[in-house]
DNA sequence: TCTTGTTGTATGTTATAATGCACATATGTA
DNA sequence: TACATATGTGCATTATAACATACAACAAGA
């Protein structure tokens, strides 16, 4: 179940209780069966566009007020608690702790790079830029041709869209923690 | 197909044309089949919010660049390309000319009500205003036990919330335009 | 207590969203 | 021409959204 339908499955509900309506109610006005409407208040189901038009019409409010959800306060992750990306045969581990939020235009990834591996990055479109902290090992950033060398603590921020590669000439491996910023 | 679909087909095809990708790669960008964004796009579908999510952060777009609709220039609605609700035995007919929109706010009907019809209205919420302009009979309205004569040309405004009932004591059919504001 | 009605939930069925694969149509290359 | 690669569409299958209906829990009266 995709998390969207967490926060449309808790605005419709709050909406509707703030009502003082019933499923029976609501289904009337948004001409969506009681049914689908308790599924989706309990999460139950991934609605069609249409259905959260229907609701988003039968209760006079935006769509974007049935898809908006409350900004948790505090939100703490960590490399165990995600997936890692792997490439170069395991040898460059990304960890996707905050993935993109069109709200807020940014993603946030923690990056190894183990010893005597240099990655290629994915090109990024025009305006993409890239915040690197380096917390462990030296990064060695390869921007057109051109060589940067960051030590641990600190922060190197370039334009995304121009080709550059990762690498680690070190004897231990590379940490850092990787920002990429998407224009509006 | 509901309309808000051709708008998600046009934003998406346009976007997609616009960064000049194929189908497959924003398959692999998204996570969404290419057989689907295919159809997405020629609007033969009616997409979940999942994947509809998926193809926003596929995209690295706000889910309101999805679904918003560029405004149409020009847009004539009648009474015959609409279905028409009706009550009191077919004698308070209702065309929804333009139902309700999140983004405006309001909605429009054509409504008759023939002779010697008396119509109590479904009670609005605290804010929702009435503008009722009569083309053609005499339209009696009842706002609290008070009675209002509008005659055709005039149009009268008035707080929704209030029980209301509209009411036709002549000779023809009533014939009305009705303008329902919903509060922000 | 026995209705009677109102609420939300559970179930079976139908409609259709989503996928994977195959196909057709280019467009370029040897 | 023959071959290769990339693009969008068509089709069969699977997964599931949506519905109609029946059910269970609870409340308010009579």
């Amino acid at each position: 179940m995709h998390p969207i339908n967490i926060s449309i499955s808790k605005n419709v509900l709050r909406i509707r209780k703030d009502r003082k309506l019933s499923l029976d109610q609501v289904a009337e006005l948004s001409g969506v069966s009681k049914a689908m409407l308790g599924q989706i208040e309990r999460g139950e189901t991934n609605p069609t566009i249409t259905t959260l038009w229907k609701i988003a019409n039968g209760l006079r409010i935006s769509f974007s007020s049935l898809i908006k959800e409350e900004s948790a306060l505090v939100t703490i992750m960590s490399k165990e608690s995600v997936v890692a990306l792997t490439e170069d045969e395991g040898k460059y581990r990304v960890y996707p702790l905050f993935p993109f939020d069109p709200k807020k235009q940014f993603e946030m990834y923690a990056m190894e790079i183990d010893p005597q591996c240099c990655h290629e990055s994915e090109p990024h479109h025009e305006g993409v830029e890239e915040y690197i902290s380096v917390t462990e090992g030296t990064l060695e950033l390869l921007i057109e041709q051109e060589l940067f060398i960051v030590n641990p603590g600190s922060t190197i921020h370039f334009q995304a869209e121009k080709p550059h590669a990762y690498r680690n000439s070190g004897e231990s491996t590379v940490k850092c923690m990787l920002t990429v910023h998407y224009p509006g």
